[in-house]
DNA sequence: TATAGGTTTGACCAAATGGTCAAATGGCGT
DNA sequence: ACGCCATTTGACCATTTGGTCAAACCTATA
């Protein structure tokens, strides 16, 4: 039968500058108020281009919270560095805080997600994330059991990783503003991963 | 000149009907995925109806988000209940724990326009809230200068509390699932609000 | 150089949406 | 009882939007 000729580097090209317009599209306007015309725009394609690498707006959207997911994968797998829970918890937040910090529009987009009710992730929710839960409760009751965690309930300790991590991507703009205008420079960012790392720490050891 | 005879009565219950119905359609499907149709059908009008009450969307979203910025104010007051850093810390984050458990979708629509850049708020940022964050910075760093918490930098506290708490609103459906399909009940919840409010103080206090 | 088939694009469409309008309705003060 | 005027509502409109389509445009290969 006669062999396909898809031309890899037009569609790789094509295909990642039209995921890079439509994760500030839909980091800025949400699902609904982003548009494909928009999108299309931010790329540089007519319109009619995006729909034949993206038959629909939903195709596109899927494909930009894939990549969230990867990283979000790849920053959980930072809790399993150490078996100590300061060495532990130290990478860990320090990884969600850096995918904040790299990729913010992405990240405002899982907590937009998220907020909305994870209409388009949910089987992620009930499989990989639920297991990922499951599995590092039980480690962190480890913890506590040896004695080197205070008696807490892990999953509200993953809440506030979660959420104070993520605040440095969804609220950059309020911080801005309290900033005097200002984005966190890589200084302060700095500072604000150390001290939420102390404050966890602390807040969690034993003792 | 005429007096004018509007009817109080019939105003308030439309304007709250419809507020009410809007702050859950803005909540799921966000400003622009929300649509006016959608909003007067659960508030059992016809559109033309909400548009005599609220002559635009915006003006309707801006009724929503005023009643949150009302709560968000309250909430705040409570940090100066007292000058003890541990009873006014206690109070402050209780208090915004409470505001998600009982305004979710006020919260969740509150977050969302700060991950959209606060187009709607912006004037709200630049004076109550910088004041409010100068102001209480100044109170913080009096607590440590006075040996009672922990050099770090207030904003970064502010921003953990404010994430932490809004996660209760924010991600109610993913905590949902994480939990068996069932939402955080009443024990979980005051549980999740004492342990929220041990780990901070901890993590700040002094010594 | 001929051509197959991957890629590009302007024109187009049906549905949805925010908002308008004028006619109808009804309750309060005289 | 009556009229003023706040309120209600169905019909309507212009614009926006996601998506389609067919013709045009490459470019690798035979």
């Amino acid at each position: 039968m006669a062999r396909r000729k898809p031309r890899p580097a037009i569609r790789e090209e094509n295909e990642r500058a039209l995921i890079e317009a439509a994760e500030r599209v839909f980091a800025d306007e949400g699902f609904r108020g982003a548009t494909t015309a928009e999108i299309a725009r931010r790329a540089g394609v007519p319109k009619a281009n995006l729909h034949y690498y993206f038959p629909t707006k939903d195709k596109l959207y899927r494909s930009v919270i894939e990549r969230v997911l990867t990283a979000w994968l790849a920053a959980a797998s930072s809790f399993d560095m150490s078996d100590d829970p300061r060495l532990a918890l130290t990478a860990y937040i320090g990884a969600k805080m850096d995918l904040a910090r790299s990729m913010p529009l992405a990240t405002r987009i899982w907590s937009a997600e998220m907020m909305r009710g994870a209409p388009m992730i949910q089987d992620f929710l009930d499989t990989t994330l639920s297991e990922w839960v499951r599995s590092r409760e039980r480690v962190v009751k480890g913890w506590i059991a040896a004695g080197r965690l205070k008696a807490i309930e892990p999953r509200f300790l993953f809440y506030m990783i979660w959420a104070t991590t993520q605040q440095y991507a969804n609220a950059a703009h309020e911080m801005a503003t309290l900033n005097g205008g200002r984005p966190l420079d890589d200084k302060a960012f700095e500072r604000a991963k150390s001290e939420t790392i102390e404050i966890i720490l602390r807040g969690v050891a034993a003792g």
